[in-house]
DNA sequence: ATGCATGCAAAGCATTTGCAATCAA
DNA sequence: TTGATTGCAAATGCTTTGCATGCAT
């Protein structure tokens, strides 16, 4: 179970500050924890808790976090970027709605299915993504493609 | 196999004109078609068959071609597209270099193997992305994350 | 001839960065 | 106190778009 004390003392072990922006911005991500945020999302809400925050700072502490594998950032569709905490305890992929961007998670991994046919092509494996797309129950298609 | 005039010969289908830019981009395409390519690469190489073709023609026949599911995009990483042929003949996913963009192709798709845990979970798929990164012989980790 | 396609230049959007001021430790 | 962090504003990079011209059919 992820909860903002414990991200904060990662952050602390880490040597980085708690900032109030800081914060916020980790309050959001575990609140939404089961959902991949935008960076504006992310913007959006932790304004609510910290009102000075700024778009810059979102971005250079989204990339700390990422670093830190504290979040996870995915490019669904096109050129936008989104986030989610990484939930440590166990590896899983996602369902993701392209509308809302709700996610269900899946506890499956197709890596171990395939890894010796991968050896054999001679790449060295740093990052893999399965996921799914299309619409949630309350999404469900409307005149989307 | 795909060929440049099969790929022609889909455009005429579809009323598309075959003007000297589309004809370079096409070309490009299937010369490239065990990699995928980034929109600037698929401009530079397309000027060298076609010197005037301008990065706007570029972009809007990436999304026609996209749309009539000719060409598969995809991000890898950051916010920057790529671009392949589609294998029409057969479905199939990607181990794709973080480094040079060369990939290989992966027979084997994960999605059989979760549909009926996906259907309980109530989403309509429309999408999905099976995709191993790493570096290739060539490129293996330097300095690289 | 007709309308789809292109070139050009400008705009759009997400993201990054330089720098001075501010804040947590 | 001191370096990490932030706000601000400007810059960047990729992609899209409006409009007049050009070209394939």
């Amino acid at each position: 179970m992820i909860t903002i004390e414990s991200v904060q003392k990662k952050l602390k072990e880490k040597g980085l500050k708690l900032t109030n922006q800081r914060k916020a911005i980790i309050e959001v991500l575990v609140e939404n924890k089961d959902n991949f945020l935008t960076a504006e999302e992310i913007f959006l809400k932790s304004r609510e808790k910290c009102p000075q925050t700024n778009f810059s700072t979102i971005y250079r502490n989204l990339e700390i976090l990422t670093n830190l594998n504290i979040i996870h950032k995915t490019n669904i569709e096109n050129n936008t970027s989104m986030f989610e905490l990484v939930q440590n305890d166990s590896h899983h992929h996602h369902i993701i709605c392209k509308k809302c961007g709700r996610t269900e998670f899946i506890d499956f991994c197709p890596l171990d299915k395939i890894l010796s046919e991968v050896d054999k092509k001679n790449f060295t494996l740093t990052d893999h993504k399965f996921e799914l797309y299309g619409y949630c129950d309350k999404c469900k298609k409307k005149d989307n493609r």
